[in-house]
RNA sequence: GCGCCCAUAGCUCAACUGGUAGAGCAACUGACUCUUAAUCAGUAGGUUCCAGGUUCGAAUCCUGGUGGGCGUACCA
């Protein structure tokens, strides 16, 4: 499958296939004519989009609108119908595409020589006038044109008629490698990351008209923290030390939070060194947001707010498909406790359990192997029975301790912290809790997680020292919230899988 | 990590119980001044993912490998 055209040797051309020859050989052609293949710039003015939508009421045959104008569009050929004299071929460009009338008469004998050594690929610009053929389709008559980049290497061909739609280009190993030809041949490929665009930006104005502070912290770290997860190292030579790959931004943020700013939030990759499925790419993007004096009840309302917003301005409505399943973020979301939920899955509360009836109950829900903390059985009861069940959006909140080192203890109770998790369509989108600001408190954390790290939890985060000492000076109380930005454009467009979402997703080499 | 499935022309796919690889589109040559999956006539195009093995003979069967898909595990 991989590199066979990877490997073809462009200087043999022996070994070329023919399509490559054909190409190559015409390239020398238009050399021959004393055309540049691959000049410096074109003078762009127009997009198709905007053509094609200021003709829209223009009737049929010859528009008078259009005589005497000039249009100059530039984008890739994505078909050719040439004949002996006149020629049709259609030019897209990033908004959209447009049907090109290339007629001898206009373009001359050498023009029109040149276009017949152009191929499904090329770049172009072209100027010209705007009229209906006869069968109704707006298109340029074009009066001059210009190569702007020669495709040498055959993109996939896609042909539709009627909505019908021959030999996509569909192989998902072959999209994901070579994605610039996906987003060439499949248009609502490009659709998807120009709404993940528009979900960034919806996320910043959100912040930014209620004074967030847009920070950056580092990637290469000396120690890792912020979640439970197993990191990636790096040499850093200078140093002669190990280093590692962020698995969160947490812990830096907080510091901010010491430090003066109140309201702060980073967007950024996080590295999470673990398997990959359709729900887990080993690099994603996380939104994280801190806001001082304010707690997870208040987080609670501002996501909220900002998920409702981001649906409405991605998508144009307040209720999406997703996998078949109508999700309405009109309304309030559900607000459910983590007890609550185990409580309707068992009948029991299992609050109230010993480890031993608490592994019973695992054993009747089909936990195979329940010989863990309790923290890890309500986790796992959760992960397999209520969470994919989640399809409207719904806050659950009030976690286990045990599950949370980083999460403020429950102002009603010791067994619980502030924590909530916000789902939708199945999928976990934020994390968020009333951050532990008590250092004294932190510690016993850190060192609880610091002894499942030595009984063989290679998930659980060593302590940190220096951050510590930063909680020493004094945070103010806060809440703090992630958001899994790749899951929420899964969301938003209708993906099942991350790798939908991702440019360029994970792949082995 | 484990299980199941898949890999054939640039793209999408075919090839029966093993018999020596084929189609549409794309490409090439020619014709054609309103075509649109353009049409018509003709031509060419393959390391059947890789390496071994079985066999007179392998795209097909076996072993190993590579890459991918789906499921499962792991995963705040």
């Amino acid at each position: 499958m991989k590199d066979n055209h990877v490997t073809l040797p462009t200087d043999n051309q022996e070994d070329l296939n023919q399509i490559l020859r054909a190409r190559r050989a015409k390239l020398a052609k238009l050399r021959e004519l004393g055309v540049n293949p691959y000049p410096y710039r074109f003078e762009v003015r127009h997009r198709i989009a905007e053509i094609l939508e200021r003709f829209d009421d223009v009737c049929e045959k010859e528009s008078a609108a259009g005589v005497g104008e000039h249009f100059s569009i530039a984008g890739r050929i994505i078909t050719i119908r040439a004949m002996g004299k006149a020629s049709f071929c259609h030019l897209r460009d990033d908004s959209g595409q447009m049907q090109l009338y290339v007629k001898k008469d206009i373009v001359g004998e050498r023009g029109y020589e040149i276009f017949h050594l152009l191929d499904i690929g090329d770049i172009i610009g072209a100027v010209g006038t705007v009229f209906r053929t006869h069968t109704g389709e707006k298109t340029l008559r074009v009066q001059s044109f210009e190569l702007l980049s020669k495709n040498l290497y055959p993109l996939p061909i896609v042909k539709e008629r009627e909505d019908q739609v021959f030999d996509a280009f569909t192989d998902k190993e072959a999209r994901y490698r070579e994605r610039h030809v996906d987003l060439t041949v499949n248009l609502e490929v490009r659709e998807i990351f120009e709404k993940r665009a528009l979900l960034l930006c919806t996320l910043r104005r959100f912040l930014e008209e209620r004074s967030f502070l847009e920070v950056e912290t580092p990637i290469l770290q000396p120690l890792y923290g912020g979640a439970l997860a197993r990191p990636f190292t790096t040499e850093y030579h200078a140093l002669e030390r190990t280093f590692f790959l962020r698995i969160a931004d947490e812990l830096y943020l907080k510091r901010l939070l010491v430090g003066g700013f109140p309201k702060v939030y980073e967007i950024s990759k996080v590295f999470r060194n673990e398997g990959m499925d359709r729900s887990h790419n080993p690099e994603f993007t996380m939104l994280e947001f801190y806001e001082a004096y304010t707690d997870y009840h208040d987080a609670m309302d501002l996501t909220e707010d900002m998920l409702r917003e981001c649906v409405s301005k991605v998508t144009g409505g307040f209720v999406i498909r997703y996998q078949d399943a109508a999700i309405n973020f009109e309304v309030a979301f559900r607000r459910v406790p983590f007890f609550d939920l185990l409580h309707e899955l068992t009948g029991e509360d299992l609050l109230e359990k010993s480890l031993e009836e608490l592994q019973k109950i695992a054993r009747l829900h089909g936990v195979e192997e329940p010989a863990m903390s309790d923290g890890k059985i309500y986790d796992e009861l959760m992960k397999t029975h209520i969470f994919p069940k989640l399809a409207q959006p719904t806050i659950v909140y009030d976690y286990p301790l045990s599950l949370s080192p980083l999460a403020k203890k429950h102002r009603n109770g010791a067994r619980l912290v502030e924590r909530f998790q916000v789902f939708a369509g199945g999928l976990e989108l934020c994390n968020a809790f009333s951050e532990l600001n008590d250092p004294l408190d932190q510690r016993v954390r850190f060192e609880a997680q610091q002894r499942f790290r030595v009984e063989g939890d290679e998930e659980a985060p060593p302590i940190d020292e220096d951050f510590l000492r930063a909680l020493e000076y004094g945070m103010p109380p806060a809440s703090g919230v992630g958001i899994g930005i790749d899951r929420v454009t899964m969301l938003l467009t209708d993906q099942a899988s991350i790798r939908e979402v991702i440019l360029f997703p994970a792949l082995r080499t």
